[in-house]
DNA sequence: CGCTATCATCGATGGCTGTCAATGGGTACG
DNA sequence: CGTACCCATTGACAGCCATCGATGATAGCG
């Protein structure tokens, strides 16, 4: 497996919520916004395919090289990866038969910002 | 209420457990610390009350302020913060009838330091 | 010494979640 | 055209979690 093809690169749109939570009381709206996000990052698995993702060459790999380096069964992988899809952090594409996943561009960036102090 | 009193100032450790995520792959013991501090930010009324204690003057603010703001109950309140504290992203000091929480000093900045790209 | 205020804890409950095995739908390949 | 591969989806199940009401523990106050 793991024959290199192009890399991923659409570019869906990368929101920033809300204000970092020192900056003001953040609201509940923005709460859950925030908190949807976050909760993609509160399982181990997810992180490490992340990590995965990220570091990939070509900033993209497919479901193939990610089952087994996280320890899961495929369909477990699939499901985490779609919650990584959902709440905004990955994207996925279909390239001929096999399905290539990529952080969002800006994304960790976005988080990283509503952690900001002072 | 809110009789403003002295600030809390201890200063518990601050752990940075992995490497960015970006940076090289996320082994699993890492990923687990680190999974755990994000499941903690990942529900909406934890991040407005880690927001209320770091945009409180003094950095610090008692269990009496926070129940209202977020619109739970004292008892549902007091188990969020207990999650905070036992992630490591909040301290409690008992001071006379009151209990005081503060963000622990660093801890957002080193799960910023997880999120960083490149 | 009672009374009250503040906070933690407990028990119960409904809902969500991580996991697997199994199935199904495409897509390439010979 | 059949077969093998890749991936999503489904169903089932156990465990965790957010929430509330009620209770308990401790500290200040009169």
């Amino acid at each position: 497996m793991t024959v290199r093809e192009l890399p991923v690169l659409n570019q869906p749109e990368v929101v920033a919520c809300c204000a970092p939570l020192a900056a003001e009381v953040l609201a509940a709206p923005g709460a859950k916004v925030l908190a949807r996000q976050f909760a993609a990052l509160g399982d181990p698995v997810r992180l490490q395919l992340l990590s995965l993702l990220a570091t990939a060459e070509g900033g993209a790999i497919c479901v193939c090289d990610l089952t087994e380096p996280v320890g899961r069964t495929q369909g477990t992988v699939s499901h985490h990866l779609r919650v990584l899809v959902e709440s905004g952090l990955a994207t996925s594409e279909k390239r001929g038969r096999n399905v290539w996943y990529a952080v969002v561009p800006g994304a960790l960036e976005a988080l990283r910002a509503a952690l900001a102090t002072r």
